[in-house]
DNA sequence: CGTTTGCTTGACAGCATTCAACGTTGGTGG
DNA sequence: CCACCAACGTTGAATGCTGTCAAGCAAACG
Protein backbone atom coordinates (compact mmCIF):
# COMPACT_ATOMS: atom_id res chain seq x y z
CA UNK A 1 0.00 0.00 0.00
CA UNK A 2 1.28 3.29 -1.13
CA UNK A 3 0.17 6.44 -0.52
CA UNK A 4 1.19 9.41 -2.82
CA UNK A 5 1.61 12.74 -1.77
CA UNK A 6 0.79 14.08 -5.59
CA UNK A 7 -3.02 15.53 -5.64
CA UNK A 8 -4.87 14.55 -8.74
CA UNK A 9 -7.13 17.15 -10.63
CA UNK A 10 -10.74 16.17 -11.55
CA UNK A 11 -10.72 18.99 -13.94
CA UNK A 12 -8.32 17.55 -16.08
CA UNK A 13 -8.62 13.92 -15.25
CA UNK A 14 -9.60 12.04 -18.19
CA UNK A 15 -12.74 10.28 -16.35
CA UNK A 16 -14.55 13.39 -14.96
CA UNK A 17 -17.48 12.38 -17.84
CA UNK A 18 -18.28 9.20 -16.03
CA UNK A 19 -17.22 10.12 -12.20
CA UNK A 20 -18.33 11.82 -9.17
CA UNK A 21 -17.91 15.15 -11.11
CA UNK A 22 -20.28 14.79 -14.21
CA UNK A 23 -22.06 17.73 -15.88
CA UNK A 24 -20.27 20.11 -13.10
CA UNK A 25 -19.28 23.24 -14.11
CA UNK A 26 -15.20 24.69 -14.65
CA UNK A 27 -15.76 27.01 -12.01
CA UNK A 28 -17.38 24.11 -9.96
CA UNK A 29 -15.15 22.00 -10.89
CA UNK A 30 -11.62 23.81 -9.53
CA UNK A 31 -13.78 23.69 -6.35
CA UNK A 32 -13.70 19.94 -6.65
CA UNK A 33 -9.98 19.52 -7.23
CA UNK A 34 -9.55 20.71 -3.42
CA UNK A 35 -11.25 18.01 -2.39
CA UNK A 36 -10.30 15.17 -3.38
CA UNK A 37 -7.38 13.74 -1.30
CA UNK A 38 -4.05 11.94 -2.40
CA UNK A 39 -3.90 8.95 -5.54
CA UNK A 40 -3.83 5.76 -3.94
CA UNK A 41 -1.89 2.80 -5.48
CA UNK A 42 -2.52 -1.00 -4.78
CA UNK A 43 -1.24 -4.36 -5.91
CA UNK A 44 -3.35 -6.54 -6.79
CA UNK A 45 -4.98 -8.85 -4.59
CA UNK A 46 -4.63 -5.47 -1.84
CA UNK A 47 -7.01 -4.21 0.28
CA UNK A 48 -8.44 -1.34 0.07
CA UNK A 49 -10.34 -1.40 3.12
CA UNK A 50 -11.96 -4.13 4.90
CA UNK A 51 -15.57 -4.36 6.84
CA UNK A 52 -15.09 -2.96 9.93
CA UNK A 53 -12.32 -0.16 9.65
CA UNK A 54 -13.47 3.27 10.06
CA UNK A 55 -15.32 5.13 7.42
CA UNK A 56 -13.27 8.32 6.70
CA UNK A 57 -13.01 8.74 2.78
CA UNK A 58 -14.81 7.00 -0.19
CA UNK A 59 -12.36 6.22 -3.40
CA UNK A 60 -13.33 6.63 -7.11
CA UNK A 61 -11.39 4.37 -9.06
CA UNK A 62 -8.47 5.68 -11.65
CA UNK A 63 -7.19 2.62 -12.89
CA UNK A 64 -7.99 -0.88 -12.58
CA UNK A 65 -11.04 -2.97 -10.62
CA UNK A 66 -12.05 -3.87 -7.81
CA UNK A 67 -14.49 -6.68 -6.30
CA UNK A 68 -16.83 -5.55 -2.94
CA UNK A 69 -17.84 -8.55 -0.71
CA UNK A 70 -19.42 -8.99 2.13
CA UNK A 71 -18.62 -11.91 4.95
CA UNK A 72 -21.79 -13.42 7.47
CA UNK A 73 -20.44 -14.86 10.88
CA UNK A 74 -19.41 -18.30 9.37
CA UNK A 75 -16.64 -17.03 7.12
CA UNK A 76 -19.17 -17.34 3.97
CA UNK A 77 -18.85 -14.67 1.50
CA UNK A 78 -20.77 -13.19 -1.42
CA UNK A 79 -19.28 -10.60 -3.87
CA UNK A 80 -21.60 -7.35 -4.01
CA UNK A 81 -20.17 -5.54 -7.25
CA UNK A 82 -17.17 -5.67 -9.33
CA UNK A 83 -16.03 -1.58 -9.57
CA UNK A 84 -13.84 0.05 -12.90
CA UNK A 85 -12.89 3.19 -13.75
CA UNK A 86 -14.68 6.13 -12.51
CA UNK A 87 -16.63 4.49 -9.72
CA UNK A 88 -17.45 4.93 -6.36
CA UNK A 89 -16.29 3.11 -3.33
CA UNK A 90 -17.49 3.11 -0.20
CA UNK A 91 -21.00 4.18 0.14
CA UNK A 92 -21.84 1.29 2.58
CA UNK A 93 -19.58 2.82 5.07
CA UNK A 94 -21.63 6.14 5.47
CA UNK A 95 -24.64 4.72 7.84
CA UNK A 96 -22.82 3.64 10.84
CA UNK A 97 -19.03 5.40 10.01
CA UNK A 98 -17.88 1.52 9.43
CA UNK A 99 -17.16 -0.11 6.11
CA UNK A 100 -19.18 -3.20 6.53
CA UNK A 101 -18.04 -4.48 3.01
CA UNK A 102 -14.30 -5.70 2.05
CA UNK A 103 -12.77 -3.68 -1.27
CA UNK A 104 -10.09 -5.90 -2.36
CA UNK A 105 -7.91 -4.97 -5.85
CA UNK A 106 -8.42 -7.10 -8.48
CA UNK A 107 -5.46 -5.71 -10.66
CA UNK A 108 -3.04 -3.04 -10.37
CA UNK A 109 -4.95 0.12 -9.31
CA UNK A 110 -5.25 3.36 -8.44
CA UNK A 111 -8.16 5.31 -6.76
CA UNK A 112 -8.47 8.69 -5.48
CA UNK A 113 -9.31 9.58 -2.41
CA UNK A 114 -12.85 11.75 -1.46
CA UNK A 115 -12.56 12.45 2.45
CA UNK A 116 -16.09 11.96 2.60
CA UNK A 117 -16.57 15.51 5.18
CA UNK A 118 -15.47 17.24 2.75
CA UNK A 119 -17.51 16.01 0.07
CA UNK A 120 -20.46 16.97 2.89
CA UNK A 121 -19.27 20.08 3.41
CA UNK A 122 -19.25 20.93 -0.58
CA UNK A 123 -22.12 19.15 -1.48
CA UNK A 124 -23.35 21.82 1.06
CA UNK A 125 -22.46 24.94 -1.16
CA UNK A 126 -22.29 23.22 -4.51
CA UNK A 127 -25.80 21.92 -5.46
CA UNK A 128 -24.86 19.96 -8.82
CA UNK A 129 -22.14 18.42 -6.39
CA UNK A 130 -24.72 17.44 -4.01
CA UNK A 131 -27.23 16.26 -6.83
CA UNK A 132 -24.93 14.24 -8.49
CA UNK A 133 -23.70 12.50 -5.47
CA UNK A 134 -27.72 11.30 -4.22
CA UNK A 135 -27.18 10.16 -8.23
CA UNK A 136 -24.59 7.97 -7.49
CA UNK A 137 -26.04 6.98 -4.31
CA UNK A 138 -29.45 6.32 -5.99
CA UNK A 139 -27.66 4.48 -8.76
CA UNK A 140 -26.13 1.75 -6.62
CA UNK A 141 -29.24 1.19 -5.03
CA UNK A 142 -30.86 0.81 -8.42
CA UNK A 143 -27.98 -1.28 -9.40
CA UNK A 144 -28.32 -3.64 -6.49
CA UNK A 145 -32.24 -4.21 -6.63
CA UNK A 146 -31.46 -5.56 -10.28
CA UNK A 147 -28.56 -7.96 -8.77
CA UNK A 148 -31.03 -8.99 -6.24
CA UNK A 149 -33.79 -9.83 -9.38
CA UNK A 150 -31.28 -11.48 -11.19
CA UNK A 151 -30.21 -13.77 -7.80
CA UNK A 152 -33.93 -14.21 -7.34
CA UNK A 153 -35.29 -15.31 -10.37
CA UNK A 154 -32.80 -16.58 -13.61
CA UNK A 155 -31.68 -19.45 -14.20
CA UNK A 156 -28.08 -20.02 -13.82
CA UNK A 157 -27.12 -19.31 -17.90
CA UNK A 158 -29.41 -16.32 -17.45
CA UNK A 159 -27.14 -14.72 -14.57
CA UNK A 160 -24.31 -15.31 -16.59
CA UNK A 161 -25.32 -13.50 -19.68
CA UNK A 162 -27.09 -10.53 -17.80
CA UNK A 163 -23.41 -10.29 -16.27
CA UNK A 164 -21.47 -10.26 -19.24
CA UNK A 165 -23.60 -7.74 -20.88
CA UNK A 166 -23.35 -5.34 -18.46
CA UNK A 167 -19.56 -5.47 -17.89
CA UNK A 168 -19.31 -5.25 -21.98
CA UNK A 169 -21.63 -2.23 -21.73
CA UNK A 170 -19.64 -0.35 -18.95
CA UNK A 171 -16.70 -1.13 -20.85
CA UNK A 172 -18.16 -0.08 -23.97
CA UNK A 173 -19.13 3.34 -21.79
CA UNK A 174 -15.10 3.81 -21.18
CA UNK A 175 -13.78 3.44 -24.78
CA UNK A 176 -13.28 0.20 -24.90
CA UNK A 177 -14.83 -2.47 -27.48
CA UNK A 178 -18.63 -4.09 -26.56
CA UNK A 179 -17.66 -7.67 -28.15
CA UNK A 180 -13.89 -8.70 -26.55
CA UNK A 181 -13.22 -8.28 -22.78
CA UNK A 182 -10.33 -9.84 -20.60
CA UNK A 183 -12.14 -11.01 -16.99
CA UNK A 184 -10.46 -9.66 -13.87
CA UNK A 185 -11.63 -12.06 -12.15
CA UNK A 186 -12.09 -15.59 -11.47
CA UNK A 187 -14.72 -17.84 -12.29
CA UNK A 188 -15.20 -18.47 -8.07
CA UNK A 189 -15.55 -14.64 -7.70
CA UNK A 190 -18.05 -14.43 -10.86
CA UNK A 191 -20.16 -17.60 -9.21
CA UNK A 192 -20.26 -15.65 -5.66
CA UNK A 193 -21.57 -12.05 -7.09
CA UNK A 194 -23.95 -14.68 -9.26
CA UNK A 195 -24.68 -16.82 -6.41
CA UNK A 196 -23.39 -19.78 -8.26
CA UNK A 197 -20.67 -22.41 -7.70
CA UNK A 198 -17.48 -21.96 -10.11
CA UNK A 199 -18.40 -25.25 -11.78
CA UNK A 200 -21.67 -23.60 -12.62
CA UNK A 201 -19.94 -20.94 -14.13
CA UNK A 202 -17.30 -22.49 -16.15
CA UNK A 203 -19.83 -25.10 -17.72
CA UNK A 204 -22.24 -22.29 -18.56
CA UNK A 205 -19.52 -20.82 -20.17
CA UNK A 206 -18.75 -24.06 -22.39
CA UNK A 207 -21.93 -23.96 -23.24
CA UNK A 208 -22.08 -20.44 -24.41
CA UNK A 209 -19.02 -21.69 -26.46
CA UNK A 210 -20.90 -24.37 -27.96
CA UNK A 211 -23.79 -22.50 -28.81
CA UNK A 212 -21.46 -20.22 -30.82
CA UNK A 213 -22.25 -17.21 -28.15
CA UNK A 214 -18.92 -16.99 -27.03
CA UNK A 215 -15.56 -17.66 -27.89
CA UNK A 216 -13.70 -18.58 -24.69
CA UNK A 217 -10.05 -19.14 -23.96
CA UNK A 218 -9.85 -18.74 -19.85
CA UNK A 219 -9.91 -14.98 -18.75
CA UNK A 220 -10.23 -13.85 -22.78
CA UNK A 221 -13.64 -13.61 -23.78
CA UNK A 222 -15.10 -13.01 -27.31
CA UNK A 223 -19.11 -12.11 -27.52
CA UNK A 224 -20.31 -13.82 -31.03
CA UNK A 225 -23.76 -13.31 -30.77
CA UNK A 226 -24.80 -10.30 -28.28
CA UNK A 227 -28.55 -10.42 -29.35
CA UNK A 228 -28.56 -14.46 -28.51
CA UNK A 229 -26.77 -13.06 -24.94
CA UNK A 230 -29.77 -10.90 -24.41
CA UNK A 231 -32.40 -13.39 -25.97
CA UNK A 232 -31.57 -15.40 -22.54
CA UNK A 233 -32.51 -13.19 -20.36
CA UNK A 234 -36.11 -13.08 -20.66
CA UNK A 235 -35.97 -16.84 -20.84
CA UNK A 236 -38.05 -19.39 -19.11
CA UNK A 237 -39.16 -17.74 -16.04
CA UNK A 238 -37.37 -20.23 -13.77
CA UNK B 1 -55.89 7.25 -3.46
CA UNK B 2 -56.33 10.69 -1.49
CA UNK B 3 -54.70 14.17 -0.75
CA UNK B 4 -55.26 15.11 2.41
CA UNK B 5 -54.05 19.40 2.63
CA UNK B 6 -53.48 18.35 6.25
CA UNK B 7 -49.99 18.93 6.86
CA UNK B 8 -47.93 17.15 9.80
CA UNK B 9 -45.17 18.12 11.81
CA UNK B 10 -42.45 15.84 12.41
CA UNK B 11 -41.64 17.66 15.24
CA UNK B 12 -44.82 16.13 16.91
CA UNK B 13 -44.78 12.95 15.16
CA UNK B 14 -44.35 9.48 17.48
CA UNK B 15 -42.25 8.52 14.67
CA UNK B 16 -39.25 11.14 14.85
CA UNK B 17 -36.85 9.18 16.24
CA UNK B 18 -36.89 6.13 13.77
CA UNK B 19 -37.48 8.49 10.89
CA UNK B 20 -35.31 10.77 8.51
CA UNK B 21 -35.17 13.12 10.81
CA UNK B 22 -33.19 10.94 13.75
CA UNK B 23 -31.13 12.90 16.39
CA UNK B 24 -32.50 16.89 14.96
CA UNK B 25 -32.48 19.11 17.17
CA UNK B 26 -35.79 21.20 18.23
CA UNK B 27 -34.63 24.02 15.71
CA UNK B 28 -33.94 22.12 13.09
CA UNK B 29 -37.31 19.72 13.74
CA UNK B 30 -39.18 23.27 12.75
CA UNK B 31 -37.63 23.93 9.40
CA UNK B 32 -38.04 20.16 8.58
CA UNK B 33 -41.82 20.64 9.57
CA UNK B 34 -41.62 23.21 6.51
CA UNK B 35 -40.20 20.50 4.27
CA UNK B 36 -42.82 17.60 5.03
CA UNK B 37 -45.87 18.14 2.25
CA UNK B 38 -48.87 17.05 2.39
CA UNK B 39 -49.83 13.33 4.17
CA UNK B 40 -51.67 10.63 1.72
CA UNK B 41 -53.71 7.74 2.68
CA UNK B 42 -53.63 4.33 0.76
CA UNK B 43 -55.49 1.49 1.11
CA UNK B 44 -54.62 -2.41 0.35
CA UNK B 45 -52.84 -3.07 -3.04
CA UNK B 46 -53.44 0.44 -3.69
CA UNK B 47 -49.75 1.77 -6.01
CA UNK B 48 -47.66 4.83 -4.48
CA UNK B 49 -46.00 5.11 -7.42
CA UNK B 50 -44.75 2.96 -10.36
CA UNK B 51 -41.87 2.08 -12.07
CA UNK B 52 -41.31 4.58 -14.91
CA UNK B 53 -43.62 7.48 -13.31
CA UNK B 54 -41.82 10.53 -12.74
CA UNK B 55 -39.83 11.29 -9.67
CA UNK B 56 -40.51 14.23 -7.10
CA UNK B 57 -40.97 13.08 -3.92
CA UNK B 58 -39.81 10.57 -1.66
CA UNK B 59 -42.37 9.12 0.72
CA UNK B 60 -42.15 8.16 4.49
CA UNK B 61 -44.19 5.47 6.02
CA UNK B 62 -46.15 6.52 8.58
CA UNK B 63 -48.64 4.06 9.50
CA UNK B 64 -48.86 0.72 7.58
CA UNK B 65 -46.96 -1.29 5.33
CA UNK B 66 -45.54 -1.30 1.77
CA UNK B 67 -43.32 -3.56 -0.85
CA UNK B 68 -41.43 -2.58 -3.13
CA UNK B 69 -40.87 -4.89 -6.15
CA UNK B 70 -38.72 -4.96 -9.66
CA UNK B 71 -40.23 -6.15 -12.76
CA UNK B 72 -38.32 -7.91 -15.83
CA UNK B 73 -39.10 -7.14 -19.33
CA UNK B 74 -40.83 -10.53 -19.57
CA UNK B 75 -43.20 -10.05 -16.50
CA UNK B 76 -41.49 -12.10 -13.79
CA UNK B 77 -40.98 -9.31 -10.87
CA UNK B 78 -38.98 -9.47 -7.67
CA UNK B 79 -39.77 -7.99 -3.92
CA UNK B 80 -36.91 -5.78 -3.13
CA UNK B 81 -37.65 -4.79 -0.06
CA UNK B 82 -41.06 -4.39 2.48
CA UNK B 83 -41.20 -1.13 4.65
CA UNK B 84 -42.64 -0.26 7.61
CA UNK B 85 -43.78 3.12 9.82
CA UNK B 86 -40.29 5.05 9.91
CA UNK B 87 -38.48 4.31 6.63
CA UNK B 88 -38.19 5.62 3.41
CA UNK B 89 -39.66 4.79 0.00
CA UNK B 90 -38.68 6.25 -3.56
CA UNK B 91 -34.78 6.42 -3.40
CA UNK B 92 -34.36 4.78 -5.87
CA UNK B 93 -36.54 7.58 -8.40
CA UNK B 94 -33.21 9.88 -7.63
CA UNK B 95 -30.93 8.37 -10.37
CA UNK B 96 -32.91 8.61 -13.33
CA UNK B 97 -35.74 10.95 -12.17
CA UNK B 98 -38.15 8.33 -12.83
CA UNK B 99 -39.07 5.21 -10.40
CA UNK B 100 -37.27 1.94 -11.08
CA UNK B 101 -39.86 -0.06 -8.96
CA UNK B 102 -43.48 -0.37 -8.07
CA UNK B 103 -44.50 0.77 -4.29
CA UNK B 104 -47.31 -0.95 -2.92
CA UNK B 105 -49.45 -0.58 -0.06
CA UNK B 106 -49.75 -4.16 1.74
CA UNK B 107 -52.52 -2.52 3.82
CA UNK B 108 -54.31 0.47 4.93
CA UNK B 109 -51.51 3.00 5.28
CA UNK B 110 -50.61 6.80 5.55
CA UNK B 111 -47.48 8.41 3.46
CA UNK B 112 -45.48 11.80 4.40
CA UNK B 113 -44.87 13.33 0.98
CA UNK B 114 -40.79 15.00 0.93
CA UNK B 115 -40.32 16.88 -1.99
CA UNK B 116 -37.52 15.97 -3.53
CA UNK B 117 -36.00 19.43 -4.22
CA UNK B 118 -37.06 20.43 -0.95
CA UNK B 119 -34.90 17.90 0.73
CA UNK B 120 -32.27 18.84 -1.25
CA UNK B 121 -32.33 22.61 -0.23
CA UNK B 122 -32.93 22.27 3.18
CA UNK B 123 -29.91 19.59 3.53
CA UNK B 124 -27.32 21.92 2.19
CA UNK B 125 -29.00 24.48 4.93
CA UNK B 126 -28.96 22.33 7.98
CA UNK B 127 -26.15 19.94 7.76
CA UNK B 128 -27.56 17.56 10.43
CA UNK B 129 -30.24 16.55 7.85
CA UNK B 130 -27.88 16.26 5.15
CA UNK B 131 -25.61 13.84 7.13
CA UNK B 132 -29.26 12.26 8.16
CA UNK B 133 -30.13 11.69 4.96
CA UNK B 134 -27.16 10.05 3.41
CA UNK B 135 -26.97 7.66 6.08
CA UNK B 136 -30.23 6.84 5.07
CA UNK B 137 -29.10 5.71 1.41
CA UNK B 138 -26.38 4.38 2.90
CA UNK B 139 -27.96 1.85 4.91
CA UNK B 140 -30.34 1.24 2.04
CA UNK B 141 -27.44 -0.01 0.38
CA UNK B 142 -26.16 -2.12 3.39
CA UNK B 143 -29.42 -4.14 3.56
CA UNK B 144 -29.50 -4.29 -0.01
CA UNK B 145 -25.90 -6.01 0.19
CA UNK B 146 -27.30 -8.33 2.95
CA UNK B 147 -30.42 -9.58 0.97
CA UNK B 148 -27.57 -10.06 -2.14
CA UNK B 149 -25.97 -12.60 1.00
CA UNK B 150 -28.80 -14.15 2.11
CA UNK B 151 -30.07 -14.80 -2.02
CA UNK B 152 -26.53 -15.58 -3.12
CA UNK B 153 -25.88 -18.05 -0.38
CA UNK B 154 -28.50 -19.26 1.85
CA UNK B 155 -30.53 -22.24 1.67
CA UNK B 156 -34.51 -22.07 1.91
CA UNK B 157 -35.37 -22.32 5.38
CA UNK B 158 -31.84 -20.06 6.40
CA UNK B 159 -33.44 -17.46 4.15
CA UNK B 160 -36.67 -17.71 6.15
CA UNK B 161 -35.09 -17.25 9.21
CA UNK B 162 -33.17 -14.59 8.29
CA UNK B 163 -36.17 -12.88 7.21
CA UNK B 164 -37.89 -13.67 10.33
CA UNK B 165 -35.52 -12.23 12.23
CA UNK B 166 -35.07 -8.93 10.52
CA UNK B 167 -38.46 -8.38 10.48
CA UNK B 168 -39.20 -9.31 14.18
CA UNK B 169 -36.10 -6.92 15.03
CA UNK B 170 -37.78 -3.77 13.01
CA UNK B 171 -40.82 -4.28 14.80
CA UNK B 172 -39.42 -4.85 17.99
CA UNK B 173 -37.60 -1.36 17.36
CA UNK B 174 -40.98 -0.18 16.98
CA UNK B 175 -42.13 -1.04 20.23
CA UNK B 176 -44.08 -4.88 18.88
CA UNK B 177 -43.32 -7.81 20.49
CA UNK B 178 -40.32 -9.65 19.33
CA UNK B 179 -41.91 -12.86 19.39
CA UNK B 180 -45.62 -12.28 17.93
CA UNK B 181 -46.34 -10.86 14.36
CA UNK B 182 -48.96 -10.47 11.78
CA UNK B 183 -47.71 -10.68 8.31
CA UNK B 184 -49.00 -8.54 6.23
CA UNK B 185 -47.78 -10.31 2.95
CA UNK B 186 -48.97 -13.29 1.16
CA UNK B 187 -46.60 -16.57 1.37
CA UNK B 188 -45.53 -15.47 -2.82
CA UNK B 189 -44.62 -12.10 -1.56
CA UNK B 190 -42.12 -13.64 0.57
CA UNK B 191 -40.77 -16.27 -1.85
CA UNK B 192 -40.77 -13.30 -4.40
CA UNK B 193 -38.28 -11.64 -1.56
CA UNK B 194 -36.19 -14.69 -0.57
CA UNK B 195 -36.17 -15.83 -4.08
CA UNK B 196 -38.42 -19.13 -3.42
CA UNK B 197 -41.26 -20.88 -4.18
CA UNK B 198 -44.71 -19.60 -2.73
CA UNK B 199 -44.70 -23.52 -1.92
CA UNK B 200 -40.99 -23.97 -0.62
CA UNK B 201 -41.90 -21.18 1.88
CA UNK B 202 -44.76 -22.73 3.09
CA UNK B 203 -43.22 -26.12 3.66
CA UNK B 204 -40.39 -23.69 5.64
CA UNK B 205 -43.20 -22.46 7.71
CA UNK B 206 -43.95 -25.92 8.29
CA UNK B 207 -41.01 -27.44 9.32
CA UNK B 208 -40.29 -24.70 11.32
CA UNK B 209 -43.59 -25.79 13.33
CA UNK B 210 -42.95 -29.27 13.32
CA UNK B 211 -39.20 -28.73 15.00
CA UNK B 212 -40.80 -26.45 17.70
CA UNK B 213 -39.29 -23.23 16.33
CA UNK B 214 -42.35 -21.02 15.43
CA UNK B 215 -46.63 -21.12 15.90
CA UNK B 216 -47.50 -20.99 12.20
CA UNK B 217 -51.37 -20.18 11.94
CA UNK B 218 -51.48 -18.81 7.96
CA UNK B 219 -50.12 -15.28 8.95
CA UNK B 220 -49.93 -15.34 12.81
CA UNK B 221 -46.74 -16.10 13.62
CA UNK B 222 -45.13 -16.55 17.16
CA UNK B 223 -41.73 -17.36 17.39
CA UNK B 224 -40.49 -20.17 19.57
CA UNK B 225 -37.19 -20.40 19.73
CA UNK B 226 -35.32 -17.40 18.23
CA UNK B 227 -32.27 -18.95 18.56
CA UNK B 228 -33.08 -21.96 17.52
CA UNK B 229 -33.75 -20.28 14.04
CA UNK B 230 -30.56 -18.10 14.70
CA UNK B 231 -28.68 -21.18 14.90
CA UNK B 232 -29.97 -22.16 11.29
CA UNK B 233 -28.43 -18.49 9.51
CA UNK B 234 -24.95 -20.28 10.08
CA UNK B 235 -25.85 -23.66 9.03
CA UNK B 236 -24.04 -25.47 5.86
CA UNK B 237 -22.58 -23.29 3.33
CA UNK B 238 -25.20 -24.29 1.58
C1' DC C 1 -73.52 -18.81 1.00
C1' DG C 2 -70.79 -19.18 -2.79
C1' DT C 3 -66.66 -17.52 -4.99
C1' DT C 4 -62.08 -16.04 -4.88
C1' DT C 5 -57.76 -15.89 -2.97
C1' DG C 6 -54.38 -17.74 -0.22
C1' DC C 7 -52.24 -21.79 2.11
C1' DT C 8 -50.82 -26.67 2.70
C1' DT C 9 -49.20 -31.00 1.25
C1' DG C 10 -47.68 -34.82 -1.87
C1' DA C 11 -45.29 -36.82 -5.89
C1' DC C 12 -42.14 -36.12 -9.28
C1' DA C 13 -38.75 -33.80 -12.18
C1' DG C 14 -34.94 -30.83 -13.11
C1' DC C 15 -31.24 -27.80 -12.31
C1' DA C 16 -27.45 -26.69 -9.68
C1' DT C 17 -24.27 -28.55 -6.24
C1' DT C 18 -21.04 -31.81 -4.67
C1' DC C 19 -17.25 -34.71 -5.24
C1' DA C 20 -13.59 -36.12 -7.96
C1' DA C 21 -10.25 -36.31 -11.61
C1' DC C 22 -7.67 -34.11 -14.91
C1' DG C 23 -5.84 -30.22 -17.78
C1' DT C 24 -3.87 -25.57 -18.16
C1' DT C 25 -1.28 -21.57 -16.91
C1' DG C 26 2.12 -18.81 -14.76
C1' DG C 27 5.63 -18.23 -11.44
C1' DT C 28 9.80 -20.00 -8.87
C1' DG C 29 13.95 -21.98 -8.22
C1' DG C 30 17.13 -25.65 -9.29
C1' DC D 1 16.00 -24.12 -19.75
C1' DC D 2 13.25 -27.00 -17.57
C1' DA D 3 10.92 -29.13 -13.63
C1' DC D 4 7.89 -28.33 -10.28
C1' DC D 5 4.18 -26.35 -7.84
C1' DA D 6 0.15 -23.82 -6.86
C1' DA D 7 -3.76 -21.63 -8.47
C1' DC D 8 -7.21 -21.76 -11.75
C1' DG D 9 -10.27 -23.95 -15.01
C1' DT D 10 -12.83 -27.90 -17.24
C1' DT D 11 -15.57 -31.93 -17.30
C1' DG D 12 -18.17 -36.12 -15.64
C1' DA D 13 -21.26 -38.65 -12.49
C1' DA D 14 -24.24 -38.75 -8.71
C1' DT D 15 -26.88 -36.46 -5.15
C1' DG D 16 -30.22 -33.36 -3.35
C1' DC D 17 -32.68 -29.14 -2.90
C1' DT D 18 -36.06 -26.52 -4.82
C1' DG D 19 -39.40 -26.06 -8.51
C1' DT D 20 -43.45 -27.82 -10.89
C1' DC D 21 -47.86 -29.73 -11.10
C1' DA D 22 -51.88 -31.07 -8.84
C1' DA D 23 -55.37 -31.61 -5.38
C1' DG D 24 -57.64 -30.26 -1.37
C1' DC D 25 -58.48 -27.11 2.41
C1' DA D 26 -59.09 -22.63 4.87
C1' DA D 27 -60.14 -17.91 5.11
C1' DA D 28 -61.81 -13.64 3.33
C1' DC D 29 -65.14 -11.08 0.78
C1' DG D 30 -69.16 -9.61 -1.32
Amino acid sequence: MKLEAMKVACSSCSLRELCLPVGLSDSDLERIDQMVGSRRTLKRAEVLFRAGDRFESLFAVRTGFFKTRVSAEDGRDQVTGFQMAGELLGLDGISTERHSCDAVALEDSQVCQIPYSRLEELSREVSDLQHQFHRVMSREIVRDHGVMLLLGSMRAEARLSAFLLNLTQRLQARGFSGSSLVLRMTREEIGSYLGLKLETVSRAFSHFQDDGLLEVKQRDIRVLDESGLRRLLNETPC
